[in-house]
DNA sequence: CAATATCATGAAAACGATTTCATAAAAGCT
DNA sequence: AGCTTTTATGAAATCGTTTTCATGATATTG
């Protein structure tokens, strides 16, 4: 298979293995006739470098490992999508370890990579502690989508759900609604706070009165909108639209209105956020704030990238949701009303 | 981080470098309470064998790549938890390289994975070509799911399509359905054609013939249901149920229908294929043959690590469908037909 | 033009395991 | 008890690179 290997190489150039591993590794100066001529010679013989004695010699593995919280999640694809792109665009390799919904077992996943040594990790967790990840980061450099952690501002890629609740809010208000609820994740989620925050900062904006009966804390599962609408409901909430905190629940919360006989968006208008492939097939397309997934997990790729292989500083970043307008909310007034809202 | 090596684990048990190793990869014999001191000696110096060196060495890279077609099929997701799930049981690693639509691009990372010296491959591509993938078993063990390919019986998990068709099919007729029509993807998709096998089986056997303008071929898209339901109307073709290649697909049937004001399933049963998790939360909710993919892809790991690992021979797997009831399928007669149907 | 700095390369020592071969000790056999 | 087989272990070679150090060749400088 790989049969050549970098002996055979400097011999066919006639040059010392050394060099060969210069050309390859690309990190030092050599004679451009010389690059040139181990280059044939590499091409020749088919020569890839065989990556565990590039490891084990270096001490580095030319691996990045990723640990994500779960892999059925609609939106875990376009990121690992987005890593592998990136990663392989520059010769690296991803490793992906997987944890199952509790923090026990996104440990594991974390230490089981650790053992294979790779050189950075990006983080798509749920459950890791604070202290863990603090632990975690002095000894490996580590990256973090969409999950804050003290002091390490500069390796997280962060949307910002502060930002993208209250646009969601305001374009709710905008539409005419005043009796808006919200339905978001567990207190524990900093995404799920910051976009709560984001809805009252808007509410308050608007000079409307922030009433803790319109905001349930559930989960960001199917499940989630379900219980939700169901406290909300419980509680004897009057509202005319809710703001949920990600795409999943709202189909919850679309399934529960369907029990009910609510239509969307006549009854109640609905938006989300995410944007998961499937809002656009619901009944109706989800109106709903598109988080930019792919292109976070690339730009946590080419950052772990950028420090770990080029000694570059690391480099955070923070990303903006966009409002994807479709079916699922209704102006609550008049047309002429509706226009002069939104201009 | 990883300090000790595996001479201060000798050192400290009092025996060779040799006999540790033996302990760790645990394929030699070694006396029980000697076993026992060299493990006493791992813990306290808390040492994990380096990878890279056990490669090298060992000419085995211990880990398993994987080629996915694309990351953003709702499918990916749990296949890619199945493999990794039973590899990292085993203390297994799993490299994952993604094409995009196109042969290169699977090609590629095919290569990507061969020049990491992974020990086995397992494919989850779409357009690798039969020969590009015989001469690639003749380098490396590669496992197949759900797609054939000659001569490699032994290593491919097959979704029983032929019966997933069929049973599609039976089911509604069971309904009363009569006319009934058939979308699928393209004619070189082994698998399509499989379930359009199925499908003519069945209405052979209820002894309706098969009408060719019932049959449209497109893809497994969205758009693929879309434009199949379009070519079947401009063919002016009649029927009051149809059976679809994929659930994505029939996300595009719900979509055409709704377009016309043809409701589902009243004016039009629709039944699926794959069970994804989005046809749940479908209006209305999607009847479909649940495909069961997590377990394919398990056993695909399973498969491979046994033949790899344990020298075991090469052991491929057959998989049915399992019918999943919900409310896009209407029985077209009345009510007492319909229980006598399927008594 | 000598003295010095820079460049391009080679020799050889790691890196940390696995594995073959040899051998001493223990067990089995007649 | 002597001989053979089996079992448990160690010594040493090996895997294919990278990298440090040394060195000869070139280029630069006053």
């Amino acid at each position: 298979m790989n049969r050549s290997n970098i002996l055979e190489v400097a011999k066919l150039a006639g040059v010392s293995p050394s060099t060969v591993s210069r050309v390859t590794s690309g990190n030092a100066v050599v004679k451009p006739e010389t690059r040139q001529r181990v280059q044939e010679a590499m091409n020749k013989l088919g020569y890839k470098p065989n990556s565990a004695a590039q490891s084990l010699s270096s001490k580095r593995s030319n691996t990045i490992g990723m640990v994500v919280a779960g892999l059925d999640g609609p939106f875990y694809g376009p990121m690992i999508a987005g890593v592998e792109s990136a990663l392989r665009e520059r010769g690296k390799h991803l490793l992906i370890a997987s944890g199952s919904g509790t923090t026990e077992s996104e440990i594991e996943a974390v230490e089981f990579l650790l053992s294979r040594q790779v050189d950075g990790l990006i983080l798509l967790t749920e459950w890791l502690e604070q202290r863990y990840v603090s632990d975690l980061t002095a000894r490996i450099p580590a990256y973090m989508i969409n999950q804050y952690y003290d002091g390490m501002e500069n390796r997280v890629m962060l949307l910002d759900d502060v930002d993208g609740g209250y646009r969601a809010t305001k374009y709710l208000l905008d539409n005419g609604h005043t009796e808006i609820a919200c339905i978001s994740a567990q207190e524990f989620k900093q995404d799920a706070n910051d976009r709560v925050k984001g809805y009252k900062t808007a509410l308050r904006e608007a000079g409307i009165p922030v009433l803790d009966d319109l905001i349930a804390r559930t989960s960001f599962e199917v499940q989630g909108g379900i219980e939700g609408m169901q406290q909300l409901s419980e509680r004897g909430a009057n509202f005319t639209a809710v703001v949920v905190g990600n795409d999943e629940s709202a189909i919850g919360v679309y399934s529960w209105a369907k029990d009910r006989g609510l239509r969307i968006p006549e009854d109640l208008s609905v938006i989300g956020y995410d944007d998961i492939l499937l809002g656009r097939f619901l009944t109706p397309p989800l109106t709903t704030m598109h988080a930019p997934n792919f292109e976070m997990a690339k730009r946590a790729a080419d950052s772990a990238f950028n420090e770990i292989y080029r000694k570059g500083s690391p480099l955070g970043g923070s990303f903006k949701t966009t409002l994807i307008e479709r079916e699922s909310v209704a102006p609550l007034i008049c047309e002429a009303d509706k226009k002069a809202a939104s201009s």
